[in-house]
DNA sequence: CTTTCATCTCAACCTATCTTGAGACATTAA
DNA sequence: TTAATGTCTCAAGATAGGTTGAGATGAAAG
């Protein structure tokens, strides 16, 4: 992830409505939420609901896909974990004091320990 | 960090000069820069740096101090990685595929491996 | 005390973002 | 085809954010 969908992607998660629809969605796993499910979940109208999934899609955050009447949102793993690491690389740069307590904080979590890369 | 704080942390790092001063911050260390400097190394008036100093002070990511005529400006490590541990554990409820990839790749760089906190 | 230097504050302007409501489009069922 | 459902698009208005330039404030030097 380089600056650009950084700065993009930032934005993106700086809104209550669209933080809270990723949380959603990762949540939602990978088979992801019906548009009209979302807009019920947030309280949303259905015109400002597609705002922000459009601004979501266009940061790469999620993606769509069209599901009979429907249109399914899921999350984008991968541009959620570019974020982080990003943010982790950028600011790590010397300073273990930044990334080191985050790690850490994430062994509270189910994650798995990561596993060095082969 | 709660929503709120992680929602001002994002908005104030989804701006490209903001997002370049914290960057600059963080690589200066503990001792920060005065804001002349940082102007200086963004090519930005006295003015329009102030206002961005304002914000990412507001948003808790750097703080500053008198130094004889200067004012030092210092990143906040704390709210740095306190921003990425919210995004990790909100992001990786369930979903190990969100964080792991990202602490993977922090493996790259020049931190130590996290310890388990006592 | 006056001058100089570093930074902040304020008002004005422009642009971007968010919300709303009406209506269009696509899909399915009758 | 017609009707119903789910979602998107568009235009309008309100609010927030970013830049600029002029001037104010605060600290140090002469």
């Amino acid at each position: 992830m380089n600056e650009t969908q950084a700065l993009d992607a930032l934005g993106a998660l700086s809104q209550e409505t669209r933080l809270r629809i990723v949380r959603l969605l990762v949540t939602a796993g990978p088979e992801g939420m019906a548009a009209g499910a979302i807009g019920e979940a947030m309280g949303a109208t259905s015109s400002r609901l597609s705002f922000h999934l459009t601004h979501l899609e266009a940061a790469g955050l999620v993606q769509s896909r069209r599901d009979g009447r429907s249109i399914r949102y899921s999350a984008v793993y991968d541009a959620l974990s570019g974020l982080i690491a990003f943010l982790m690389r950028d600011c790590c740069q010397g300073h273990p004091e930044v990334c080191t307590p985050a790690v850490a904080a994430l062994s509270a979590c189910a994650c798995p320990s990561p596993e060095p890369a082969a």
